[in-house]
DNA sequence: GCGACAG
DNA sequence: ATCTTGTCGC
């Protein structure tokens, strides 16, 4: 973690001292991590969660879809200032709180949550959607539209394991015919196995439509202001 | 040592 | 992520 950080100004000591607790906590929070299925067999409600940024301000967007039809059925959105930089590997620093306000706005409790930005596809095990995940107690899954470590293996066809040692931390999956793979991984008390499929079952273009809507309200509120 | 690195 | 028009392709 010292890469970008000598490029970023705002990056002093006493920074440098936060990300290593940081990191601490990160690679203890994620042997807290349900990596198996706890969710309902048959989901209704699920919900996409996405942050959009203008000036020193973050947007954060909730949206709830209805499982079988992909129609939206509730949306909230937040708002706060953001002096945060984006650091790599530690996302939650930015995205964390509105994330989780905005997603406690929501009136309807969906089964399962869609979340901007990788679960166990990181370094240390423990990415956005994960801390997401543990932090509401609900199941979650964790999708990226690049690679933050590991490697894709260039095996069958629907989806690509994301070996990072001898684990496999995510999958490479193809939404859509002639585009680039999305990244998922588990987030909270969903499968790997699950979480693809799920993916699947949302995807009518590249983003999942989860995502994609918090995505479009995010920016909506974002503009309105 | 150098480069890479979610949003 | 953000700043931005037209354009190629399913």
């Amino acid at each position: 973690m010292e890469w970008k950080i000598l490029a970023q100004p705002i990056l002093d000591s006493r920074m440098l001292l936060i990300l290593k607790r940081a990191e601490k906590i990160q690679r203890y929070l994620s042997k807290a991590v349900i990596t198996y299925d706890s969710l309902p067999r048959e989901i209704k409600y699920i919900a996409g969660i996405d942050i959009a940024y203008s000036d020193g301000r973050a947007y954060g967007a909730a949206v709830v879809l209805e499982y079988k039809t992909m129609r939206i059925i509730e949306e909230k959105t937040y708002s706060l200032n953001m002096t945060i930089p984006y650091i790599p590997t530690f996302l939650f620093l930015r995205e964390l709180p509105p994330a989780i306000a905005v997603a406690r706005m929501l009136k309807v409790k969906p089964d399962v949550f869609m979340v901007e930005g990788h679960g166990r596809a990181h370094p240390r095990r423990f990415g956005l959607a994960c801390h997401f995940g543990l932090v509401l107690n609900t199941p979650t899954i964790g999708v990226a539209k690049g690679l933050l470590c590991g490697e894709v293996r260039s095996i069958n066809d629907s989806w690509k394991p994301i070996i990072d040692g001898e684990e496999i931390i995510g999958a490479a999956v193809l939404t859509r015919k002639n585009s680039k793979p999305i990244y998922v991984s588990v987030g909270h008390k969903v499968s790997l196995e699950t979480a693809v499929k799920i993916v699947l079952e949302c995807s009518r273009h590249r983003i999942p439509e989860p995502i994609r809507y918090a995505h479009l309200i995010a920016e909506k509120a974002k503009r309105k202001t």
